[in-house]
RNA sequence: GUGCCCGUAGCUCAAUUGGAUAGAGCGCUGCCCUCCGAAGGCAGAGGUUGCAGGUUCGACUCCUGCCGGGCACGCCA
């Protein structure tokens, strides 16, 4: 009888490390066994790396090792007997596990419960992680960029918590400095003259507002230099003359409005308020309708650190961290070039400021001991200067005098069809909810067509599953760092690699117990004996065991591309036993209850993984 | 000019952080629904991993130099 474990290479790494230092005694210090699941089905089930780098350090051949360590080695009650014949290439052991063996793991699955459920480890070290994400700005609609700045760090949040890990996200909302300033300005003017009424005033127009407002400050220096430069006349100079001083008044105007923000001056904050209430209030239902796990609670805009900022430039100051150079303060960061800015010449601060606060207030104040930033891979060299000047200032410290881990989850821009970045025809931003709606509604053409026996208000919740999935599937399953080009009918075909397969392969391990009521045909396998035979029901035990790994890599690595491969493995895997093992109608009893309990275990496996990873899942398509 | 990232099948992407004969999907060629959901499965064709060296028992992965593309580079955020 085989003995009842969860997970094949944590056992085969124990009996493994122990098989080598038996037969190397004098190795001193950590062994490592190195056992990973075998690529190809001919290699057998798992494989152990160890000999080939154990043969350096032992000084002998690495066939020779992996001998000594397959004599060594007890897996009789889990794997098929060892032999030379296990050894193959240069030094690899290949192992094939029981069939009992195997479906003890499986079963091993359903013992824990909560966290622990189907196979995974919650995390023996909790960490306090806090997830920067989002990333919106007041007076302005979320776009392309900000589905992955959302997608991504909530996927990567979930996985954290779903091992166990405290996470605190935080959005850092672009609601303070001179541009919001601006466009308060232009709303104060627009309300007070009666043009606008706060109630009918929609994001739209606000965006509008903001756009406006920065062109009137927009100075035209390089039009000034020219028409001086080759003589362009007196009307030409004039008329520029009048767009500078009329941009300048403007912008002395916006300064002026950043100063009464700063000293809460009533009605400038109350207007202010306005703007941020309107645009909270579409970026919440946005973010809700792809449901991201983000709230007003894990709002920490940049306002909330305005105060900070001149304390924290003079702390910097007086311990010697910053200096001033040409009139700024900077911190120079070892090992970079570019100095970090932290304050202007004419004394106003820069978002490096802010983020060396957030940083600050993130790992004294919440107490996170690894920071994550889900931020556009362009920003890379800010968050070098960022992170290094934190650090450097204390900020990041611990109380057991390590850093906390600061890190840069860099994703890669959307493209359009041409590899340019994804804009309309227009050139401007796509919004994200027009891009929401367009995948809905592929989707719900889509479903129209396939499925049937659906009323109007279920197909309308389907489509809105299938078309919010695909979108974020897309977006979460490749390596997160590169650019992706964007295309609808790739995403949408709904075949091989995409969202819908793995909601129709959920769809799937709940229809078959659906029918099996119908048939009469569906007790008890809840508890029944798992049983593997087939090929197909061996690959698929292989990848449900693999979940647990799978989850702590995403959450190590911070890649969710990873457990996007893995659910499509396992989807295929499910796929395929479900077209060449009948379920239903098994050869005898015991085997259908086992094959029914694979469904089941499958389709959790398959709903937990989606759930972590934020995608919407359906019970029917 | 300096720095960072990328280059894998016709196209879009993987490759268990250095492991075996580089895998999927789309597209292409064939099969498989009187049979649990064909948004599925099976099989086939398709590769000098940009190029040239180096380290290693072993390199898509690490190092050096080129070629090609992208991005970022102190007073915007």
């Amino acid at each position: 009888m085989a003995i009842f474990f969860d997970d094949p290479v944590q056992v085969l790494t124990q009996r493994f490390e122990a098989a080598i230092r038996a037969a190397f005694p004098a190795v001193s210090g950590a062994v490592e066994a190195l056992i990973s699941p075998s690529r190809q089905p001919q290699f057998g089930d798992f494989q152990c790396n160890a000999a080939m780098s154990l043969a350096k350090v032992v000084g002998g051949k690495p066939r020779d090792v992996a001998s000594a360590i397959v004599a060594k080695v007890d897996l009789s009650d889990i794997a098929e007997p060892l032999s030379e014949k296990s050894i193959a290439g240069p030094g690899f052991i290949n192992i094939v596990l029981r069939g009992d063996a195997l479906a003890s793991g499986v079963v091993g699955m359903d013992a824990g419960t909560g966290l622990a459920a189907l196979g995974v480890v919650p995390a023996s070290k909790v960490e306090t992680v806090v997830v920067d994400l989002c990333g919106v700005n007041l007076a302005k609609q979320m776009h392309v960029g900000h589905l992955r700045s959302t997608v991504i760090p909530d996927a990567i949040a979930r996985v954290l918590e779903r091992l166990g890990h405290k996470v605190i996200r935080q959005s850092h909302l672009g609601d303070w400095g001179l541009p919001i300033a601006m466009v308060t300005g232009k709303l104060m003017e627009e309300l007070n003259a009666g043009r606008i009424k706060p109630e009918a005033l929609t994001l739209d127009r606000l965006e509008v507002m903001y756009r406006e407002a920065q062109a009137e400050c927009e100075r035209d220096m390089k039009g000034m230099e020219a028409v001086r430069r080759y003589g362009l006349g007196p009307k030409a100079e004039a008329e520029l003359e009048a767009q500078v001083s009329w941009a300048t008044e403007n912008f002395t105007r916006a300064k002026g409005v950043l100063l009464k923000l700063q000293s809460h001056d009533k009605a400038t904050v109350a207007v202010w308020q306005l703007i941020y209430d309107i645009t909270m209030r579409a970026c919440i239902e946005t973010v809700t309708r792809l449901h991201a796990n983000v709230t007003l609670e894990h709002t920490a805009g940049e306002s909330t650190y305005s105060e900070e900022l001149a304390p924290l430039v003079r702390d910097l100051l007086d311990r010697k961290v910053a200096e001033v150079d040409q009139g700024a303060v900077v911190v120079r960061v070892p090992g970079l070039e570019v100095p970090c800015l932290i304050r202007k010449s004419d004394g106003g601060f820069l978002y490096a400021t802010t983020d060396m606060a957030a940083i600050r207030r993130r790992v004294q104040k919440l107490g996170a001991s690894r920071v994550i930033y889900g931020v556009d891979i362009r920003q890379s060299l800010h968050f070098q200067q960022a992170f290094g000047a934190a650090i450097k200032a204390g900020y990041a410290r611990l109380p057991d005098g390590s850093d906390a881990k600061l890190e840069h989850a860099a994703f890669g821009t959307v493209l359009g069809n041409d590899g340019r970045p994804f804009k309309t025809r227009s050139g401007d931003n796509v919004k994200l909810w027009d891009l929401l709606d367009e995948a809905v509604n592929r989707a719900r053409a889509a479903v129209n067509e396939r499925s049937s026996g659906f009323s109007e208000e279920e197909r309308g919740k389907i489509a809105e599953a299938v078309g919010i999935a695909a979108i974020k599937y897309v977006d979460l399953s490749s390596e997160r760092s590169k650019d992706y080009v964007f295309d609808f009918d790739r995403m949408l075909a709904f075949e091989g690699n995409t969202g819908p397969y793995l909601l129709y392969a959920l769809v799937r391990t709940r229809s078959i117990f659906r029918k099996a009521a119908e048939e009469k045909l569906d007790g008890g396998w809840r508890d029944a004996a798992i049983v593997i035979k087939e090929p197909a029901e061996k690959a698929l035990a292989l990848t449900l065991l693999r979940y647990g790994k799978v989850l702590e890599s995403v959450a190590q690595s911070t890649e969710p591309h990873r457990l996007c491969v893995y659910l499509f493995e396992l989807a295929t895997a499910f796929s395929a036993f479900f077209d060449q093992c009948k379920v239903l109608f098994a050869p005898d009893e015991a085997t259908r209850r086992s094959r029914l309990r694979l469904c089941d275990i499958t389709g959790r496996v398959l709903a937990d993984g989606l759930g972590t990873l934020g995608i919407p899942t359906v019970e029917r398509m």
